[in-house]
RNA sequence: GGCCCAUUCGUCUAUCGGUUAGGACGUUAGAUUUUCAUUCUAGAAAGAGGGGUUCGACUCCCCUAUGGGCUACCA
């Protein structure tokens, strides 16, 4: 290990929405970037024009933005180490694929997909390697003369390389330790197309890290069957020594059946899979995000952190500079994780209940908005306060405070059956002349004087307050009787008293 | 099929040879409350199986089983 320094890159492909397994990749990269005082490099790995997503790239873009991951170069801030786009870097890459071919360590191929098919439908398991490859239509079987003329002709070609079977290849994991491959299990590999004189994601990839100066690859578990091959590539460039170190990340599982969390589950199953709603802009297609079904950003980081790593302490709540400091690829866990929904769940109320007031009424004025509401910010605020710790997300708010700003119309049946009572309404009657007596309508004040009102008359102070709890909110929830009164303020009190006895009688 | 990775409560996980195997989500029961919810307390709940190594294995090794990933001119 030299002292170089700590460089990471979040390289997705631009073919629709972010995945969550993908943000979590990024955040522990980004983690551990951060702690080690190095950079974080976004990079857009868009080498197959046939699968381009236009829009994918600004998604990927705004969702990082939204879950606060911030990055030091890349497609969107710039850097010195540009273009970081991969589309745009085409010259680059062919100058070491033409380096591996004069070094005899790859070859051009010209055999046709039909005709590949064709050696697999015939042959077991085939695969394009040193076993096969003195049989195929190549720059090893074919002579100097007849590739010119099938290029010349412009016959399409790829690159392949050359891999020697029987050498042990080994992969040093930074979570898995090492892990050994024989070179016969590994095929001749795409590395570059002439069709789009584009190079596949290894090549690029390779050449990008090296580039770049990546320092460490942190990536998830379904790229350990090809670490061997980019290990080799780095040693048929010549790049061994300065290779990056690796670390494969366990795999987001479906919380049902089997199988890793795949982008179609989230609807399936009711939750998203994306950080942001998402359209697909060829079907129309909208699939759920976590920022638009009223996740805080900090909730999703937390929980996202939390799954397939652990700080080995019982601390559960962790703020993003906190996840910096108590990061550690050591302890992140070998197996994949089942996503579990309800603890995210559970996360965002933690995080609702660390939110002010203010910040929460500001989160809730757009629902008010939607409901046709309007009320003064210093309400909405006393409101957040009563009802923030019964909710998980903000727009169940609506559920449990909407009667402060909207009388009821209507009183739940089996409440007004079981609570309002022959006398009910007498009651009332009595207790908002009581009310109406008092100027100072804090919660304190009513409360004192409804008591001992109560108390002085020998009347059941359950069967009083069930009552005006039914006139108030028109079912049988919310908060304490007293705080709402002073929020919604006596006059409204002594209205809905009396639209409740006029009602029920 | 081949190669690779993994395996502790339903789920996420702690344990780095000696523990009553701990915590969290969910769940169950109680308590609190004028209601609903919150909250609080308590409970149920786990080392895949078989061999070794060892005075002693959840922990180390092997085999089996199971799960997962990869096996494209996709990333």
């Amino acid at each position: 290990m030299t002292n170089k320094k700590v460089r990471v890159r979040f390289a997705p492909s631009p073919t629709g929405a972010l995945h969550i397994g993908g943000v979590r990749t990024a955040l522990y990269n980004y983690l551990f970037a951060k702690q080690q005082g190095g950079d974080m490099i976004l990079r857009i790995e868009d080498t197959d024009s046939q699968r381009f997503v236009p829009g994918a790239e600004a998604y990927i873009v705004e969702a990082f933005e939204w879950l606060g991951i911030k990055f030091d170069e890349g497609v969107h801030v710039g850097g010195k180490y540009g273009p970081y786009r991969q589309s745009e870097r085409r010259d680059i890459y062919k100058t070491y694929v033409d380096q591996l071919l004069s070094d005899g360590l790859a070859y051009m191929a010209f055999d046709t997909p039909a005709e590949l098919d064709v050696q697999r439908a015939a042959i077991l398991n085939f695969q394009y390697d040193a076993s096969t490859r003195m049989q195929m239509r190549n720059s090893l079987t074919l002579s100097t003369e007849e590739v010119a003329a099938l290029v010349a002709a412009g016959n399409q070609y790829v690159v392949r390389i050359k891999i020697e079977p029987n050498e042990d290849i080994v992969v040093n994991d930074l979570i898995r330790g090492k892990v050994v491959f024989n070179s016969l299990v590994l095929d001749d590999k795409v590395l570059y197309k002439s069709a789009d004189q584009l190079p596949t994601y290894h090549l690029a990839n390779i050449v990008d890290d090296h580039l770049m100066e990546v320092s460490h690859v942190i990536r998830g578990e379904e790229w350990l069957p090809s670490a061997p091959l980019h290990v080799l590539l780095y040693r048929f460039l010549g790049w061994e020594d300065t290779m990056p170190s690796f670390a494969h990340l366990p795999l987001l599982l479906k919380p049902d059946g089997n199988g890793k969390l795949s982008k179609r589950d989230g609807d399936r199953l009711g939750f998203p899979v994306f950080p942001l709603q998402w359209t697909d802009p060829k079907t129309n297609d909208i699939s759920s995000g976590y920022r638009e079904n009223g996740y805080l950003p900090e909730a999703v980081v937390n929980f996202l952190a939390l799954l397939g790593w652990n700080p080995g302490t019982e601390k559960e709540i962790f703020s993003m500079e906190e996840l910096i400091k108590t990061f550690s690829l050591e302890r992140c866990s070998k197996s994949g994780a089942k996503f579990d929904y309800e603890k995210g769940k559970w996360f965002n109320h933690q995080y609702i209940q660390l939110q002010s007031n203010a910040e929460l009424a500001t989160l809730f004025l757009p629902v008010l908005a939607e409901k046709g509401v309007e009320a003064p910010f210093e309400m909405v605020e006393q409101v957040m306060a009563l009802t923030k710790e019964r909710v998980s997300f903000v727009k169940e708010l609506w559920d449990q405070a909407s009667f402060f700003f909207v009388a009821p119309t209507s009183y739940d049946e089996k409440m007004a059956k079981k609570r309002w009572k022959e006398n009910s309404a007498a009651l009332l009657a009595e207790l908002a002349t009581l009310l109406e007596g008092i100027d100072d309508f804090t919660a304190a004040r009513t409360e004192g004087d409804i008591k001992v009102w109560i108390e002085a008359k020998e009347y059941n102070l359950g069967g009083i307050m069930t009552a005006f709890r039914l006139a108030l909110v028109g079912e049988g929830k919310g908060p304490y009787i007293f705080d709402i009164i002073a929020v919604i303020g006596k006059e409204e009190t002594l209205a809905r008293i009396q639209r409740a006895i006029d009602v029920l009688k």
